[in-house]
DNA sequence: CAGAATCCCATTGGATACTG
DNA sequence: CAGTATCCAATGGGATTCTG
């Protein structure tokens, strides 16, 4: 494991202007911004299974707004990970589909979600305990 | 690859209330709302290395705030992937440690950074070709 | 030292309406 | 159909201050 950030800023860097982190970090991070968005998992985990185009992506990923869906598509696009081609049909259809390199980023997402799916159990068992003690504690009683 | 969210909501559920999606989602969503926290990588990844007191912590980590460390802390531990323990000294020592759970999951960490690292080049272009390409068309020339 | 609390602005993201 | 644009509530997160 390293994926200490070297290229870290002294804290004056982000100083006063809050939210506004800074351009340059550790490589990880901007992907992990994509991968740690929840929507760009599932619409890449939708687009797995095959191209689909927009409307058919939304009411799959379900619960996503449009805007979102746009913006998802946005990035994942930008990064190279999905294309997007318009059929010159009327009405257009726009079909996205992953790329090679988002096919192999397939590869470690599904080592993650086993992960997550494998210790979900005991996550889920510890946070009841944590909120529970917690509780414990406020409520007095 | 099946991240597909199956216990999704109806629309309904988020209706009115924007930013407030719902408490039950797909069991990957939440690691992912962990794991897609960048702060929350790099303190596991400087946990691995050992245990670490809360100034120890903060200094590694540097560029996150007190505030960040604290809230970060306390979801990992919630989750059971970090142990807090606290040293009976004067003045109080905190000691910060990733528990068995926390080790195991620098494993899928390991891979996905891995991934990054080794894709961040082809990013990276895949980013620039596409600004440049936008740039081109809103600005004209 | 370790952290809780407060203030406050910036970004997020849903809802809605409009366009080609 | 496939978006884009606008509006606005909620959240995120830095800075600062106070405590045991």
């Amino acid at each position: 494991m390293d994926v200490t950030d070297s290229s870290s800023h002294s804290s004056e860097s982000g100083r006063g202007r809050p939210g506004a982190r800074q351009e340059y970090k550790c490589p990880i991070r901007d992907v992990l911004d994509r991968v740690g968005d929840a929507w760009s998992v599932l619409v890449v985990s939708n687009l797995a299974e095959g191209p689909t185009r927009f409307n058919e992506l939304k009411r799959r990923v379900e619960g996503i707004s449009q805007r979102m869906l746009t913006v998802t598509l946005r990035h994942l696009e930008r990064d190279g990970l999905v294309s997007r081609t318009v059929l010159p049909t009327t009405p257009p259809q726009v079909e996205y589909a992953l790329t090679e390199l988002g096919h192999s980023l397939c590869g470690p997402l599904d080592v993650l979600s086993g992960w997550a799916t494998a210790n979900q159990p005991l996550i889920r068992a510890s946070r009841e305990r944590y909120d529970g003690e917690a509780g414990e504690l406020t409520g007095g009683e």
